[in-house]
DNA sequence: TCATCATATCAGCCTTCACTGATATGATAC
DNA sequence: GTATCATATCAGTGAAGGCTGATATGATGA
């Protein structure tokens, strides 16, 4: 019986980047979010690029939202369209964080990681 | 019943993405592939610094390097002891594939994105 | 009002996958 | 030789998640 030690919140760096990854860890999803990099699209038309069915796409959209990836917005005339596109603030917070993870010392603030090297330094 | 294209290899720059996206997409994992991007260890350290079973210890890193992103290396002298690192060139060969992923213009070669965005111009 | 369009959500099915415990392999020490 | 250490692998279990089909919501148009 292996006693783990309890699993505390992430931190705030790797947390994000988790929230990214598993995103992005689908080819679907990463199609989409891809094709909304290039442009802003509505569901339809994101259906149709790729040959899915509705409520796919749509379920898709609603992790990528809630991952904080892409950004929806109704149109101002037709109001039952809502268009999609990739948010390039949290693309660029991405990237920062990706390259703040790679750095060779802990990010200040990222206490999980620093504990895990620490206990290494214990004999 | 909706008629789904067949689904084509993905292309090499959203492929490589997407294996180390799902590499990355667990917390564990990324725990570890961050101490590995700060300072090479065995197995069994890993298992300390982080406090979990040895078994599952290995079955990440036997992910992670599936998926190209950390190296193995037996020690010379104690043969028994296989040290782990994060792999910088797969490192920087996938910070690269991020930025090109994020360019406005497909990539070249990259034909299941083209194909993506060309099927929207088809009125 | 009624029908249709665009999108969202939900239940069910099925696959994938993280975790555990046990066993296998292979090197080192006695 | 046997025992132990360090690591790898495998079967079983339970949970998470992708996909589908149906339904819900809400706007638009006749």
């Amino acid at each position: 019986m292996v006693v783990r030690r309890p699993v505390e919140p992430a931190t705030p760096v790797t947390r994000d980047l988790l929230v990214a990854f598993k995103a992005l860890a689908d080819e679907t999803r990463l199609r989409i979010f891809t094709l909304l990099t290039r442009q802003e699209l509505c569901v339809c038309e994101i259906e149709e690029a790729l040959g899915l069915p509705q409520s796919l796409v749509s379920n898709h959209l609603a992790v990528l939202r809630q991952a904080g990836l892409v950004r929806a917005r109704r149109d101002e005339t037709v109001a039952r369209w809502v268009f999609y596109r990739a948010d390039p603030e949290a693309v660029a917070t991405l990237r920062q964080k990706w390259a703040t993870l790679l750095e060779v010392k802990p990010a200040p603030g990222d206490r999980r990681r620093a504990e895990d090297v620490c206990r290494l330094r214990r004999p």
